[in-house]
Order: structure tokens, then C-alpha cells, then sequence
DNA sequence: CCTACCGATCGGTAGG
DNA sequence: CCTACCGATCGGTAGG
């Protein structure tokens, strides 16, 4: 009684071109990714990729598109909700590392167009880094003034309590990528303590 | 009465490839960078290449191994010397971004050789990259053991505060390199004030 | 440093 | 989804 695309492919060959291609563009740049290897690991030749893209260069800006998408959902539905600041800001955190732990090549394929950008990718990719970049940065200024007005966090300019936090998830984020796993499961278990190191750098002084 | 290795070529092709082939592994990746597009820029044909490198993959290998070479040679000596914890560490943070000021395309064909570990590059990079790792990080751990032993830093375990600090420096690099002109100049003037929080999560406890 | 050239592979098309 | 094929480009070699 379940719906089949095709008689004996439970999971259709355009979902797993997704998955394997944004496995492969992850892990060997765009570059060095071929359509060959692509269709080679689905079971089907090349020409038969063109059914489901255009080209490789929309094949990656539609698989970077809804990258962006869920990366972007996720982090802004951990952001606001309720709590004080810190709770929302750390879960925030946990959220954006747990979608990196989980989904590591798609996290891994942002990783490849922000580093490609203005090279052999499109504008089309740039376009959409700057305008999610904007957002972020907005919703993390709205976050710092609230916070600020309410007297969470240490009386210094918005900017430049984005600026820390925005260099303290990059810099999670990168571990969380790129080192080798070994070193990664041993970062994994300091999260939290990171996180209040973190905190305390930009927690308000308690009052006297 | 210089010394010229040619008439009408002051500076050495050697030297120029050496230049040429680091910015363009750096913007483009491995895979992105052909033996011809060096070439063509150096104004000589392709195989020419092959009188000052045995192959692409010895190239970069050569390239990468100078670059890391001269990362960790800046990043010792402003680390070592005199003054509190706090002082060499800032010192150490602003050489290490002056370095990624002065010499982006070194530091990019560092990310690269990191993001292609384990696929087209040699097991020769992996193995360079996890030597530096370990030199860096058994640097860290005397340094912050020895700040700990004087109370200068929050009574917790070195391997936390080696942590805090490298997820620190990852994110202000990758800020540093990745973020769009307009916005790494903002950052820039952000340096000193994002050290002092950072310190300020690390710090000890005033005495009472 | 060059010309001439190699087999392999690239993204992509024609036509079914 | 396939076979058959395209021109372009890849890293690299022979020989001078």
C-alpha cells in the first residue's frame, strides 16, 4: 500500500542524486567533483543526470539553496522562543552544532561555496551567502539589544558582541568540520563548558 | 652588480611560480587549479613547468609545507617571550592575524589543504597537517598550564582552555579570510576589543 | 625554455 | 533511462 515512484526503487534516484551529490561537493569541492563519479555511485550513466538538472552548476546552486534553507531554519527557530538570553543564545548554539553533527556534508557544502565564491562558481551562490549573512546578522543584532537593554550582557556596542559571537560559532563550527574525529568527539563533550567560558566573556557584571 | 640568475628576469621564475601557483591554489582549490592556467600567467607554456617541479601534487605539497613552515615560526616566537599570559597570548592572537593579513593566499592554501585531506591530495599533507596540530597544541598546553600554575587564568582543565582558545582563533581566522572585504575591515578594528572579552571568559577571578 | 603530442577525463548533446 | 559521441581541457612525456 505504500507509493512507489517506480516498481523496484523505494527511493528515487532524484533523492539520492541529492544526497550523493551533496556528499561528494562536501567532500571534494565543487571542482573536484565529477558528474561521472555522480551517476557512477547511482547506478546510472551521465548523460541520465540531465533528467534531474540542467547543468552541474544548477545541480550545486539548488543543493546550496536548500542548504541554506534548512541551516537558516533551524538556527532561527533555536534563537527565538523563550528564556533569558544566555538559555536562548546556548540553545541556539546546540542547535546549529547539532545540525553539524548530524547533516556534516551539508554544513560541508556551505563550506564550499563560501570558499569558491567569485571562481568557478555563480553569482547566483555569492548573491545567496550575502543575503543569508544579512539576515543572520540582523536577527543577532535584534537578539544583543535586547539583551543589552535588559542587562544580560556587558554594556558594549551591538556590534561588537555580534562580532564575538559570530567568531565563537565559526570557530566551533570549523572544529566541528574539519578536525579529525578523534580530537572532534573530545570537543563534542566541552560544548557546554565552552559555552560558559564564552558567556562569562560577555555576561554583565553582577550587580553590587 | 646584482647577482642575476638570468639577464632580463630579476626575479626567478622559481620564485614567481612559487607565488603565482599559491594564490591560485588558494582561491580556486586543488582540483580548480590547472598546471596550464600557472603557466600561462608565469608567460610560459605548460611543460615548462616540469623544470622547476616534478608534478602538481609535489608542487603543492612543496608550496604547503613552506606555509605551515612559516605559520608556525610566526606563531612560536610571538607565543614565547616575555610578559603575563595575558600579553604573549594577545600578541600571539595578533601575529597570527597579521600573518593572515599580510599573507592570504598562504593561509587560504592551508584551508584548502585541510578541506582536501583524505581525496585528490597525498597522504604527505595529512600527515604535515597532524604534526602541526600536535606541535600547536602541546605549545598550548605548556603555555596554559603554566598560566594556570600562576593564577592567571580560571581554575579549570588545561585541555578547556586549550579548547576555548584554538575554537577562538579558528573562528577570528576564518572570519578573517572568508568575510566580504566591507565586513573584514570592521572586524579588523574589532580585534582588541573581541581579545579583551575573550580574556574576560578565561580570566581569573579577582582576589578579594 | 620550446613544439608536438599522449591517453584520460571533463561537462554536455543528439537521438532514441 | 540508454548508446554513441562531441570539443575542450586535464596532467604529463618525448625529444630537442
Amino acid at each position: 500500500m505504500t507509493l512507489e515512484p517506480s516498481a523496484d526503487d523505494p527511493i528515487s534516484t532524484a533523492a539520492r542524486l541529492r544526497e550523493v551529490a551533496t556528499e561528494l561537493f562536501a567532500e571534494r569541492g565543487y571542482a573536484g567533483t565529477s558528474l561521472a563519479e555522480i551517476a557512477s555511485r547511482l547506478g546510472i550513466r551521465t548523460p541520465s543526470l540531465y533528467n534531474h538538472t540542467r547543468s552541474k552548476d544548477a545541480l550545486f546552486l539548488d543543493l546550496f539553496t536548500e542548504a541554506t534553507a534548512a541551516w537558516s531554519d533551524i538556527s532561527r527557530r533555536a534563537l527565538d522562543g523563550e528564556g533569558t538570553s544566555a538559555e536562548r543564545l546556548e540553545r541556539h548554539m546546540q542547535a546549529s552544532l547539532g545540525f553539524a553533527t548530524e547533516r556534516p556534508h551539508i554544513v560541508g557544502l556551505c563550506r564550499v561555496a563560501v570558499t569558491q565564491v567569485g571562481n568557478e562558481l555563480a553569482d547566483d551562490v555569492e548573491e545567496l551567502i550575502e543575503r543569508q549573512r544579512i539576515d543572520y546578522r540582523q536577527r543577532l543584532v535584534s537578539f544583543f539589544d535586547e539583551a543589552r537593554a535588559n542587562g544580560e550582557v556587558v554594556d558594549r556596542p551591538t556590534e561588537l558582541l555580534v562580532s564575538a559571537w559570530w567568531v565563537f560559532l565559526d570557530g566551533l563550527l570549523t572544529q566541528q568540520i574539519f578536525a579529525p574525529p578523534a580530537l572532534r568527539a573530545e570537543i563534542e563533550k566541552h560544548h557546554g563548558a565552552l559555552w560558559s567560558l564564552f558567556w562569562r566573556g560577555i555576561a554583565a557584571e553582577p550587580s553590587p
